[in-house]
RNA sequence: GGCCCGGUGGUCAAGCGGCUAAGACACCGCCCUUUCACGGCGGUAACACGAGUUCGAUUCUCGUCCGGGUCACCA
């Protein structure tokens, strides 16, 4: 190439910009010192996942504990693979859980900030003003070679067992087309696709420091990567390279996969003479293969407990998986909770430096167990909200119900909550229907099975003698005395101890008594407060099954 | 295969040359208790392996093994 402006000038006829207009125009950010810039960038090809929302976690948390900006980019160079709505899906998703950006897309359409525009399709001026100037440079070239010769040479260099594959060295091409050559081709219309004109050594070495790993050493570029594809849209490696360049952004945080190709962003940025970013490589989310009992990467496409949508339709609070993904975050996340049980979830004190290396498998238990903690700190009213607003969009039915008589379950879910030790039983607001499936006529099964020790003859006269004295005002102290009472006359005690001491005098405890009444009530053997849960059934209701329960008994 | 990143209990993880190797979840037992839940106490369980450096290695170095990632006109 002799003449790389000339051929510039060919390859870009309609670029009149140059850098430097760019520069001006993208002016570098006034912050104070120490705040960080950083960004989202996801592309639109489906719906917000466990790995991207943790990875936005970790932009806008580095953001905002430095007082930096984080914003969102679209990357939408691919359009193969993009699905209609993919931007609005990632927006709505991350709304959700409270993440806000301060710059960048906020719709499909719309977008706010002074160094947009923020979706990749709509900066290819920039790009191809970036490009033109590298060809200008001699750092970049067009190269005409079809698909076919790019798998002739990937496979001559399987042939040749060459260790470095790639377009480089005398497998490039067109690396040293002459400028007449190309003149020719570009006017046959001969498509192209830009190359970078790689300058590394085989024997070079990179090194870089990442903020999550130290020191991390790798082989100097010596690929001519693809720049502009031949339909003039960047690939990722050219788009990240202008983005966050005229972007301002000071810190790239991206997952572990883009290691391998980070020698190339940063001969990009030096060739482009602009300063290198820190880099930050997030190790990923893993789940086990059921096929192969191997650790891989959450997927998109084959796990649904990827897809963030999964987590809200099973009812799992928001803040629960924002908690969780924090404690794989940052692990002293969950020692910051304890200390600041009602503190906001981004007040915390993120630290990448506190990220861990190695990638961490999504463990549903323990998000289970964040989310009972964080529902359990929850009032009882924002539980029936949340509960109800669930089930207005997944189970209609219920919803119904729940609004009827709302008085039920606030009730129920009013038990043992508060205070320091709060009650720790509902994980997510789809069980609250199952939970407390006794509370409603419409939802409840009778079950009258009586454990081993217990038989139905004693638990039907214990049922109709609780009958003559049963009163539906009772409070907890008054009823619990009845229940009391009950005991002796048909062969128990109201002393566990006294049971305990003595088990063959007795026919069971007070426990067992009412175990029978819990039974005859809910069906069940376990249950929060039965006081409570009679006190708000009703007395109607309350008789009818005690009634029920000591028939079927006697029938027995 | 080349290159890159990893490897502490079942899971997530502290650790950063000297410790009986934290803690959380899960599991088991006991206690509290009318059941459950909460809470309290206790328990099972880990430094992948081999060399080296060192008075001393989980910690540093190298090798082996294992896992993951990456080698596209996808990101």
């Amino acid at each position: 190439m002799t003449d790389p402006v000339k051929i510039a000038e060919l390859l870009f006829p309609d670029i009149q910009k140059t850098p430097a207009e760019l520069e001006a125009a993208y002016p570098p950010r006034n912050l104070p010192e120490g705040a960080r810039v950083t960004r989202f960038a996801p592309s639109p090809t489906g719906y917000l996942h466990v790995g991207g929302l943790f990875g936005a976690l970790a932009d806008y948390m580095t953001a905002k504990r430095t007082g930096g900006i984080v914003y969102l980019r679209v990357e939408d160079t691919d359009k193969k693979r993009e699905i209609d709505d993919g931007v609005s899906a990632i927006l709505e998703g991350l709304q959700s859980f409270g993440i806000r950006f301060d710059e960048g897309v906020t719709g499909t359409d719309t977008e706010c900030g002074a160094y947009g525009p923020y979706t990749q399709s709509r900066r290819v001026e920039i790009y191809r003003t970036v490009a033109k100037d590298l060809v200008k440079r001699g750092l970049a070239y067009p190269c005409f070679c079809t698909a076919e010769e790019l798998d002739a040479l990937r496979a001559q260099q399987e042939a040749d067992g060459a260790l470095i594959r790639g377009y480089f060295g005398k497998y490039a091409k067109c690396r040293d087309l002459t400028d007449a050559q190309i003149e020719e081709k570009i006017r046959a219309g001969v498509p192209y696709v830009l190359r970078f004109r790689a300058d590394g050594s085989e024997q070079g070495r990179v090194v870089f420091d990442d903020l999550i790993r130290g020191k991390v050493e790798m082989p100097e570029n010596i690929i001519d990567e693809v720049l502009l594809k031949s339909d003039g849209v960047p690939t990722y490696h050219f788009a990240h390279v202008c983005d966050d360049h005229f972007m301002r952004t000071t810190h790239v945080i991206r997952g572990e996969e883009w290691i391998p190709s980070t020698a190339k962003h940063i001969a990009l940025f030096k060739a482009c003479g602009f300063r290198v970013p820190k880099y930050a490589h997030t190790p990923q989310v893993l789940k086990i293969d059921e096929a192969d009992g191997t650790k891989r990467k959450l997927s998109k496409r084959k796990d649904p407990e990827a897809a963030v949508g999964y987590f809200s339709q099973a009812g799992y609070p928001p803040e629960a998986l924002l908690e969780y993904l924090m404690t794989l975050l940052n692990s002293n996340f969950e020692d910051w909770r304890r200390a600041n049980p009602d503190a906001d979830i981004f007040t915390f004190p993120f630290n990448l430096k506190k990220m861990s290396v190695s990638g961490a498998l999504f463990d549903l238990v323990k998000l289970r167990d964040v989310s009972k903690n964080v529902i359990a700190r929850m009032t009882a009213q924002d539980v029936y909200a949340c509960t109800l607003a669930w089930a207005s969009r997944y189970d209609p039915d219920y919803a119904a119900l729940l609004r009827e008589s709302p008085e039920k379950i606030c009730g129920m879910l009013a038990l043992d909550r508060g205070g320091k030790k709060p009650r720790k039983d509902i994980a997510a607001f789809r069980e609250v229907k199952a939970y407390f499936s006794y509370m409603y006529s419409e939802l409840y099964e009778k079950d009258y099975t009586l454990p081993e020790n217990l038989n139905p003859a004693d638990a039907a006269a214990l049922l109709e003698a609780y009958l003559d004295v049963y009163s539906a005002d009772d409070d907890r102290d008054a009823w619990f005395e009845k229940v009391k009472a009950l005991c002796a006359p048909h062969g128990f005690t109201p002393s566990v101890k006294e049971y305990k001491e003595n088990p063959d005098a007795f026919k069971g405890h007070v426990g067992d008594v009412s175990t029978v009444l819990r039974i005859a009530a809910t069906g069940r053997t376990n249950t929060p407060d039965l006081c409570t849960i009679l006190r708000l059934l009703g007395e109607e209701e309350v008789r009818a099954r005690f009634r029920d329960a000591a028939a079927c008994y006697r029938a027995l």
